[in-house]
DNA sequence: CAATGTGAACAGCTTCACAGCC
DNA sequence: GGCTGTGAAGCTGTTCACATTG
């Protein structure tokens, strides 16, 4: 294909596709159509093929994707290939969950640290970690950690991200229901869970 | 304006604005300009004015819009204006999570029911609730609830769904990193946070 | 004069249709 | 025959520019 921009859209889409060949690998599938990828994710398939072709030809017509080789490539477009180190912070109840949370280890993702400013929280284990105190979460600048799960109620959530920002991350995946203020430079994703849900009882 | 269809991004909008308005209100503010409605929401001042314009004129030149008025508007758009049961299922720990969560209270949700099918959380106690027996999930159907929120595991949701849309479920927030399969009727609204995750790395 | 409301231009994404290849 | 890869068409949503109004 020409030059093209890759579509935002089409790399929000990628994760899926690498979940779901992990998924057909361990069925055993050696190949996937984009035909049959489209009817597991209720897309369609041009979609796939397209969104797949911008980086280069990974298929072979008449048969369809390798599953496993796709899924490495998928990896590395991502950034996906080395494993990526997370702090969150935030351990009330949704922090705790998304620690817990094994969906993250299957794209790679590995929790490195979890951080609370609450005392009765400080000291406790959760998992195989141990959470920390919040007022040395900037001490995570020398771990080697580029990306921040927040999961911490809206008043803390500006403050959090400067700290944070300050420590060398580049990307956060917000959870607080504010949207946050960063340099350009750091990617920010926020979901706020109520919002979503409020369009529901509209299309109801 | 004349004839429009709504855009599904404009509606996916309208919750933010109407808890932006909420916290306005609080604040005292009788009255906001679109551009620092924007600013709150890191949004463009004209796509707001767009949005609010579908539904009608909600402003005054040269002033802006009116706080509360507006609220209550967009409360109407969403059908917000009447509380809106919603059952919980999966009482891991992201299900109690968003049991506690006061966000969705601010936009007119309750919970009126949780479920889940492992014997130790059955009969327990999430704030005011009982943990019910996922077997019998089906009762719900007696008790004028048209909202569901999934938060069980990946093999479970599609058994689930099933049961909810039997039971006269109309619209399903989906946690589980599944797509589901429902009636046309149906709508689902699909979140899975690994996914959203995994798309930082990319942009880091 | 400050801010809304909106047609029109623009940008981005999806879908189609089919050529190309195994 | 079956399925990919892709330019082109179509669609959806965003941004602009400005007429309009309190």
């Amino acid at each position: 294909m020409k030059y093209h921009r890759i579509p935002d859209e089409t790399i929000r889409r990628m994760p899926k596709y690498l979940r779901a060949l992990g998924w057909l690998q361990q069925q055993g599938y050696a190949t996937i159509s984009s035909q049959q990828l489209a009817g597991q994710l209720h897309l369609k398939s041009p979609q796939i093929r397209k969104d797949l072709s911008y980086f280069g030809a990974f298929g072979t017509r008449g048969i369809g994707y390798p599953v496993e080789k796709t899924a490495s490539q998928i990896r590395q477009i991502l950034k996906l290939d080395s494993p990526q180190k997370a702090v969150l912070v935030g351990a009330g109840r949704l922090g705790t969950a998304l620690a817990e949370y094994r969906g993250f280890e299957m794209l790679g993702f590995e929790i490195a640290a979890i951080f609370d400013k609450s005392p009765e929280k400080i000291g406790k284990r959760v998992g195989a970690l141990v959470i920390e105190d919040a007022r040395f979460l900037h001490r995570i600048q020398d771990r080697q950690i580029r990306l921040a799960i927040l999961a911490v109620p809206a008043e803390a959530a500006q403050e959090c991200a400067d700290v944070l920002v300050d420590a060398g991350i580049k990307g956060i995946l917000n959870l607080s229901p504010l949207a946050i203020d960063v340099p350009r430079s750091v990617k920010v994703i926020s979901i706020d869970l109520a919002v979503e849900l409020g369009v529901l009882p509209y299309y109801v």
